[in-house]
DNA sequence: CAGTGAGCGAGCTTCCGCTTGACTT
């Protein structure tokens, strides 16, 4: 029964559950975020008008527009987007688009999804706050004029196509290569320590080395031992001291509290160390887990919404925890008070709760069997942190005893975990919280040295990044957002810009290259304290206090001076400046007086042909040279195309070929990526697709096929087992290889006329302009396989998917740029 | 599944934030 009440919401997730709090009388439905944005292929942004946006409904949102819209029919409209800058210019283009009187009353917040909540919210509407909206629209449109203002200058200075450049990515990557340099620049210190073994009364312990005359043996970053002689001498001192004393014994009780709940960010970090995820990973299975998950009683939704930069909790989750922890714990562990945690982040906009188990009653064993594993893992983590975080803190007794003697003193730090508190749901961190029990002491008795130990160590150069600190880093510097982090990660890699190892993020060349030349040209944008000089004058838009284009041109003049100092690439034809264009086939430069001048250059270089210091065996005039070419590095005479000859580079089997005895058997690779084998003796026409093995056919002498049945690689040999031509009778195949090269594939051709009409199978080239076509993700899985050759578990294990998930993206993508392909090839022959 | 190599090209790649999509060889 339609309601007379439409409220809009955000994700389709809340509207269900606001749905249910409702009742009758309204209906509720979702925006499924922005619904109108500046156009893609186009700056959007007239920046001579005060910077004026031109708008659009966003390709995909068309029908969810239309939906809005219908749904609005004849009813009363309540935006429920949420309450922050994003979410009001949500609103605001949502009541454009429907036309809504927009000083009315109609924008209702939601600041916890409960029913007492949501049912008040509802009756208090207010009109939507233009401030809001124009910080976002300020936001907006600088993020815009910087990204695509700044990325093809970027594509111009490398020569490569679709680099890019942004407020948030661009100092990412710079935190990631300025930590390559500090590591690069690293000189390790030497340093020993000197461990002793003593002995008091019935008692027998370790003690470490803590000063010398008074003189600590290590203050941050400075020692006093630095090398061998040092270490020996003092260990000969402390040996001919003659007496030890137990001179002082501390104890101290040592509390440590739990961790707020998580927020989007703490997540990813959490879940980078304890389960070795990447950002994406996490947020893909949190996903899962908020928009729900079929249990016997139905689909629920197991945490609060992912994406979040809060660490507030509702009450009644509050009061339902408390319940949770006497029983799963004991009351012992449940403070008398709630803990309670202040979200203090820069550009924190506290628009959702904490991440958290919605219902915290739900433990994880009782959902074990209705969860996948990662889905359990996630869960699990979510929970303990909930639960851990209202729970009474873990008290450690720690005992400090000095021995002192001639000078030298030494200490031994034990530590006993006393009461576990909140560390019983959350477990302990690996080598926190470590315990290490010292016998009983007593104060003043004499101890004597069994044993001197030195050791020598040095100190190590900073961690390269993980998504975890990178992404605790941002947040702190205050850049990006819970939305953005793992999708900035993803960029960066995507272009290449940095590559994995494990769990570390590494800087590529080019990455560095980059960020060299944005400190050098475009300082500007690269300042850790661009975004937070934003973020304050954003605030005073949103306060009344100053007009949005205003505030963007601040911001947009001094980077206006920087781009108008990049030196102009010029025509080497006419002198009228280059520009960078696009083709169907990508990107290139081409001059500005096109198209009176039709000048070009590709935009990726050549890569240079190199001498090899050898003359060509066939002209005897010139030069031979390494040249790359589609499928591998291959020798060629500088003479071409006078001189045509060439020589093989490909890797070789090592195994002579069977048919001339005058080359090898060389490994290639066909255009569909996988490995064939051919005589690398221009002259001899051995071909074949199974690797060879070392044994010789009885028969002919030839060598034997590398499978599983074997069988020789001689056609005309009777024991020839070469699968597809396997069926043709061997005599008519004896005659020339030749013959059968060129009519097997003739066969096939008309059996599958569809794809082979067309000419020659798409290569990875062909394919790659249309990468557009697919998801990131899928265009993503689909450049590793077929680009960079990687295999379907190495990719599975860098994105943190399953293989079959990746078998099944690489699928769907490659089918779709086909297709793709297709249509635009048969375009041109149309056209 | 197959012996290569240039250079063409003139439109649609790039930003940050919100959110979830799912048309068959």
């Amino acid at each position: 029964m339609p309601g007379s009440t439409l409220v809009i919401v955000e994700s389709p997730a809340k509207a269900k559950s606001i749905a249910k709090m409702l009742g009758q009388g309204f209906e509720v439905r979702a925006s499924k975020g922005h619904v109108a944005d500046l156009p893609e292929r186009d700056l959007g942004v007239d920046v001579e008008a005060d910077f004026a946006p031109q708008y659009e409904i966003k390709k995909d949102k068309k029908p969810v527009v239309d939906e809005l819209k219908r749904a609005a029919r004849g009813k009363k409209v309540l935006i429920a987007t949420d309450p922050d800058r994003e979410g009001e210019a949500i609103g605001w283009h949502v009541a454009r688009l429907l036309e809504l009187d927009q000083s009315a009353p109609l924008r209702v917040e939601f600041h916890e999804i409960t029913p007492k909540v949501v049912r008040e919210a509802v009756t208090r509407p207010r009109p939507i706050d233009q401030s809001l909206v124009d910080a976002q629209q300020a936001r907006r449109v600088l993020d815009r004029l910087v990204g695509y203002k700044l990325s093809p200058v970027l594509s111009m200075e490398f020569r490569r196509r679709a680099l890019s450049a942004g407020r948030v990515q661009s100092v990412a990557l710079r935190l990631l290569v300025e930590r390559e340099q500090e590591i690069e620049a690293f000189v390790p210190q030497e340093y020993w320590t000197l461990e002793a073994d003593f002995h008091s009364e019935a008692s027998r312990f370790k003690a470490l080395l803590y000063a010398v005359d008074g003189e600590r043996l290590q203050t941050n970053g400075t020692f006093l031992v630095t090398n061998e002689a040092q270490a020996q001498s003092l260990a000969q001192r402390a040996r001919r001291v003659s007496r030890y004393t137990i001179s002082k014994i501390e104890r101290k009780e040592r509390r440590r509290s739990p961790a707020p709940p998580f927020t989007t960010s703490t997540l990813q970090q959490a879940a980078s160390g304890r389960l070795g995820w990447t950002a994406s990973r996490t947020m893909r299975v949190a996903q899962r887990l908020y928009e729900g998950v079929d249990l016997p009683e139905g689909t629920v939704g197991l945490i609060t919404y992912m994406r979040t930069d809060s660490v507030r909790v509702s009450q009644e989750a509050l009061s339902e925890v408390r319940k949770v922890i006497p029983k799963e714990f004991g009351a012992a562990y449940l403070p008398e008070r709630p803990n309670f945690y202040a979200t203090k982040k820069a550009g924190a906009q506290d628009a959702h709760e904490a991440i958290r188990p919605t219902y915290p009653s739900r433990t994880p064993s009782s959902l074990r069997a209705h969860l996948s594993d990662e889905e359990y893992r996630l869960y699990e983590l979510i929970w303990r942190r909930f639960v851990a975080s209202q729970m009474v803190p873990a008290i450690f007794d720690q005992t400090t005893v000095t021995v002192e003697g001639g000078g030298l003193n030494f200490r031994a730090v034990g530590s006993v975990l006393k009461f576990e508190g909140f560390l019983k749901a959350w477990g302990r961190e690996e080598g926190e919280d470590a315990e290490n029990i010292l016998p009983a002491l007593r104060e003043g008795a004499e101890a004597r040295l069994l044993e001197l130990a030195s050791e020598q160590h040095f100190t190590e150069p900073p961690p390269r990044y993980t998504d975890a600190s990178l992404i605790k880093t941002l947040e702190e510097m205050g850049i990006g957002r819970p939305s953005t982090y793992a999708p900035t990660l993803e960029t960066l890699e995507k272009r290449a810009y940095l590559e994995r190892q494990g769990k570390s993020l590494r800087p590529t060349q080019l990455g560095r290259d980059v960020v060299g030349y944005l400190l050098k040209a475009f300082p500007g944008v690269v300042a850790y304290e661009f975004t937070a000089r934003m973020e304050e004058r954003l605030d005073a838009v949103e306060d009344g206090k100053a007009e949005w284009p205003k505030v963007v041109r601040e911001f947009y003049e001094p980077f206006l001076e920087e781009f108008a100092r990049v030196p102009q690439k010029t025509c080497p034809k006419c002198g009228r400046p280059m520009e960078l264009k696009v083709s169907r086939f990508g990107q290139f430069l081409g001059c500005t007086g096109y198209p009176e001048c039709k000048y070009t250059e590709p935009l990726v270089q050549k890569r240079e042909a190199e001498p090899i210091g050898e003359t060509c065996p066939k002209c005897g005039k010139h030069e031979l040279v390494r040249k790359h070419g589609r499928y591998g590095s291959f020798i060629a005479c500088t003479g071409y195309p006078g001189c045509d000859y060439t020589r093989d580079e490909s890797p070789s089997t090592g195994v002579e070929c069977p048919k001339c005895h005058a080359g090898e058997v060389v490994q290639k690779i066909s255009k569909r990526g996988k490995p064939y084998y051919r005589c690398n003796n221009k002259s001899c026409d051995f071909l074949v697709f199974d690797a060879l093995a070392d044994t010789l056919c009885s028969v002919c002498g030839w060598n034997e096929l590398k499978r599983k049945r074997g069988g020789c690689a001689n056609p005309s040999c009777e024991r020839y087992a070469y699968p597809d031509l396997g069926r043709k009778k061997p005599a008519r195949s004896a005659a020339r290889g030749k013959g059968k090269a060129a009519k097997a594939p003739t066969k096939k051709a008309a059996s599958k006329p569809r794809g082979k009409a067309a000419g020659k199978p798409a290569t990875w080239a062909d394919l790659e302009p249309f990468l557009s076509a697919v998801s990131i993700q899928d265009a993503e899985i689909a450049r590793c396989i077929e680009d960079r050759k990687q295999s379907v578990v190495e990719v599975a294990r860098s994105l943190g998917l399953s293989e079959a998930e990746v078998q099944a993206a690489h699928k769907r993508a490659m089918f779709k740029l086909r297709m793709a392909y297709g249509r635009a090839r048969k375009e041109t022959v149309s056209a």
